[in-house]
RNA sequence: GCUCCGUUGGUGUAGCCCGGCCAAUCAUUCGGGCCUUUCGAGCCUGUGACCUGGGUUCAAAUCCCAGACGGAGCACCA
């Protein structure tokens, strides 16, 4: 029944020219300016799979060269490789561009004397007038030892930030104005945040760094944003004059998630958090990795999510709902059932011949795994939103049948066939004397309820589903008696 | 202003290169039903899309032209 050919089952379109290379080999190229937001996670999403699928491998590169406007943070490049490592995927490699600056020195003295790079002190505007009109700036046919012994000043530390850049000699009236005469080094005064690299004042753009390494480290595939269309068509001016061929390139558009109400921007959310509007990045209002982790998302169904938006050029929505369903269906079969009751109804005293003790299932697939056993006391609490009116029947699941008379439910036996036959509802409760409160975090904001005795037993980081609420990860067990989970989906 | 790119149901996607088997695939969402002492799952079922206008052709989602709409670049950001 399985297809002759391979598992073919991906949803991805075949990389270019993949069948040429022996080894395909991609690079996940971040910048550690913060932890992920969740639409990062379609670059190691999709990668990981290629690399897969292909039996390939990537390597992980910071593209760590601003260390002023894009300023990294220390502890973001660790965190970003757990965010890979979470979403399931292991890089062969990795780099960080800012322990690499000799590299780049040298590949810009190469090119130097090639005659495909000049310094040049035009302000950015009378350079950006130029440009646009297809002339050349005076600094452009400058020989290659002057600019030379310039650079070298350069990387000196002999310039203030603004005062020199070396640009890329490619075509000054080309007709794309974007691909004129780039800058492939500047100054920046601000001294690198790493402490291998603070030394350093001469900087690499992104365009220069990048087409290099990727050169360097064999990389044969890019993925990138249609933000960066045009760099492939920069960096071949640099690929020719060293002669070396250009990987494939693929472009994607960007992506935007539904349900949050926060933008889906790094620089955005830190600004949140240092406001004190986010409790942090994995805050459950957040649009984050930290945060749907906390939530007890699985990676890999984050990463399906991601795989199944493909790689089209035009921007996409991903809908958490697809990323929910994808969830639910990794750890609905682990998830232990427990009652929640949020936000109460005053308590209702039970009446009636009632069983001493209710036992419903920890599982209702799992007989195996037994059942709770909830002593109800004398008071039960409901949902506000499921209080019956006076004289009519509730059935408290795990229970019995309840007809309620003013502030008392009482007893009216275990015949199912009032929920089968006549329309009774069904309904979560929790004992009033034993329940234990219980704090949700959720992306719309704080519940606060009980739910029954047992669940003061379940594990820090176990997943649980609260019968009629939804999925939830257990965080933690505070000592004054209350547990506090976070709300994953329904 | 200059230069790229895109437009298939609510969302995403397949098909478009090499026109016919496409009254258009798959997933999710949504509606209805069955089952069920929750939710979910499962099973059955339904709604729902080729941006517009011309052209070529026996035949166009697919090719050509024009337009509309949308996105991106033209940074000493990545």
């Amino acid at each position: 029944m399985e297809s002759e050919d391979e598992e073919d089952d991906t949803v991805l379109p075949d990389l270019p020219n993949a069948e040429d290379t022996d080894d395909v080999r991609m690079r996940l190229a971040p910048n550690p300016n913060g932890p992920w937001h969740i639409g990062h996670a379609r670059m190691p999403a999709v990668i990981g799979t290629y690399a897969e699928e292909y039996d390939g491998e990537f390597i992980v590169r910071f593209d760590d060269t601003d260390p002023e406007t894009k300023r990294p943070l220390l502890w973001a490049y660790d965190e970003i490789l757990d965010e890979v490592e979470y979403l399931g995927f292991e890089p062969a490699e990795v780099y960080k561009a800012s322990d690499r600056l000799e590299t780049y020195y040298d590949h810009a003295r190469d090119l130097i004397e090639k005659g495909g790079a000049y310094t040049c002190s035009c302000s950015g505007e009378t350079f950006s007038e130029l440009k646009n009109d297809a002339e050349p700036c005076p600094h452009r046919d400058k020989d290659p030892e002057t600019t030379l012994s310039e650079f070298e000043a350069m990387v000196d530390g002999e310039y203030e930030s603004g005062e020199k850049v070396l640009r890329v000699k490619t075509d000054i009236e080309h007709k794309n104005p974007a691909l004129r005469d780039w800058v492939a080094f500047r100054i920046i005064d601000t001294p690198h945040p790493r402490e291998a690299a603070d030394q350093y004042r001469c900087w690499p753009m992104l365009d220069f760094q990048s087409g290099v390494d990727d050169h360097l480290t064999g990389v044969t595939h890019i993925i990138r944003g249609i933000d960066l269309q045009d760099s492939a068509k920069r960096q071949q001016f640099v690929y020719d004059y060293f002669d070396w061929e250009y990987p494939e390139v693929v472009h994607w558009g960007h992506v935007q998630v539904d349900e949050y109400d926060v933008k889906m921007s790094t620089s955005t959310i830190r600004e949140l958090i240092e406001a004190g509007e986010l409790d942090g990045w994995d805050d459950p209002r957040a649009p984050t990795i930290p945060s749907v982790r906390r939530r007890g998302i699985r990676g890999e169904a984050l990463v399906d999510a991601m795989v199944q938006l493909g790689t089209s050029t035009s921007n996409v929505d991903l809908a958490m709902s697809s990323v929910y369903a994808n969830n639910r269906e990794l750890i609905d079969d682990g998830a232990d059932r427990y009652f929640f009751v949020r936000e109460p109804h005053e308590d209702f005293t039970v009446t009636g011949n009632a069983p001493d003790a209710a036992h419903p299932p920890v599982h209702p697939d799992h007989e195996e795994r037994g059942t709770r056993d909830i002593d109800p006391g004398s008071r039960v609490r409901i949902e506000e939103a499921d209080v019956p009116e006076d004289g009519e029947r509730i059935w408290l699941k795990g229970f019995g049948c309840f007809r309620r008379d003013g502030t008392k439910l009482d007893y009216a036996g275990d015949d199912i066939t009032a929920v089968r036959e006549e329309g009774v509802d069904v309904i979560h409760w929790v004992p009033a004397d034993s329940a234990t409160l219980t704090q949700m975090r959720k992306k719309e904001g704080d519940v606060v309820g009980y739910a029954e005795p047992g669940f003061r037993e379940a594990e820090p980081d176990e997943m649980v589903q609260f019968e009629r609420v939804g999925f939830a990860r257990v965080d933690r067990q505070e000592a004054d008696d209350e547990t506090v989970v976070y709300f994953a989906h329904k």
